[in-house]
DNA sequence: GCGGAAAAAGCACGGCCGTTCTATGAATGG
DNA sequence: CCATTCATAGAACGGCCGTGCTTTTTCCGC
């Protein structure tokens, strides 16, 4: 009962990069079998269905972007850095060699934004912990004093998180080399704008 | 050598519509001719591939996307009411029947991201060409005293675009009713931050 | 080290894909 | 009005897809 769900970690391991590169849909049970070196049956036989790999792919990816963003912003200082900490660690994560393709999360949230399924409502509610993840950091501070007291928190993670977006698509199919730069002053000048009044 | 060319734009019309919904990739030729009425061999007589129907449906949507968008809004005062006659306009435009599964291209950026060929090479440039349209006009109203002379509109047009994937992702995927009132409040905030200083 | 269980492979299926070739029908120009 | 071109349909192909079923191999507790 070991073996088996080691090599199902293995498969979910590179069937999250391989989605990133191709896509949930494009994901296919065939190519992925032949990228590990298994039987398409044998591979088969850890998921009942494509739908099901395909939950099990993004829930594997929301772990590894728990454990790889939110849990080393979640050691900085409370309020600001770690509010920063958070946007750095989103650009690092599209930059990682785990995915070749870019966030995965991006590239599913196109994909199934109109197939409704569990893959979908799967995407909607990890992308849902997220905001509330950077409304949170954003809310602590506001509580520490680094933000102003009136800041829309939502509004904030809602415009962090289109930095981002715009971030990708600069980097990842304009290939803009000034991608990260114009992302990072457009992030400063959002926190910029929700310190507290200076006068 | 008339109705040839006739049914060749109804078929991209419909194509556009469909690839809307299901993705460039998801389009697919055998589908798409059902929806017409079509056989499956007769349709694909009008493209002599199916990367070829892609690019035409990029070139198609873009006449589309410039007669809808960008045309009104060259009709608006230079300056602010162009650049927000921009915006405005996006957010109609991926609001329209035209397009029941939300803007083709940004479905279509996150799909030929890591896919080289001339698909790919079709959108970049289409979407270069847009946020040059919005950097120009940024710039316009640069000219016109309406924003700060020292403005990097590149910049503002990179922003003001990342505002719209934000809408996007909002709206379509997570099926935020706010989603528009929030991003009409990012462009806002963007348009303020550009406007001269006031003192 | 053996026997049962779990994991993987092998094989076959129906289905849709893009594509090609051929035949037939309709539109068009002289 | 007729001949020619052009637009569409039909059938067939090899290929990959997801998915079952059966067999073989591998693992693991006793």
């Amino acid at each position: 009962m070991r073996k088996g769900e080691l090599t199902h970690q293995t498969i979910l391991e590179t069937a999250v990069r391989l989605a990133s590169r191709v896509g949930l849909q494009g994901l296919s049970i065939g190519g992925l079998a032949e990228e590990l070196g298994l039987s398409k049956s044998g591979l088969f036989a850890h998921f009942k269905s494509k739908a099901e790999l395909q939950v099990q792919v993004l829930e594997a990816a929301t772990a590894v972007f728990t454990e790889r963003v939110i849990r080393p912003a979640l050691g900085k200082p409370r309020g600001e850095p770690r509010v920063r900490a958070l946007f750095d660690g989103w650009l690092t994560w599209d930059r990682d060699k785990i995915l070749e393709g870019g966030c995965i999360f991006v590239a599913a949230a196109a994909e199934l934004d109109d197939a409704p399924g569990p893959a979908r409502d799967t995407l909607v509610q990890s992308q849902r912990d997220w905001l509330d993840c950077l409304a949170q950091a954003a809310r602590i501070a506001v509580v520490e004093g680094h933000f102003r007291k009136a800041l829309d928190v939502e509004q904030f993670a809602h415009d962090q998180y289109a930095v981002m977006l715009g971030f990708h698509h600069a980097k990842r199919l304009m290939r803009d080399p000034q991608a990260e730069a114009r992302a990072r002053r457009a992030f400063d000048a959002l926190v910029t704008a929700a310190h507290p009044p200076t006068s």
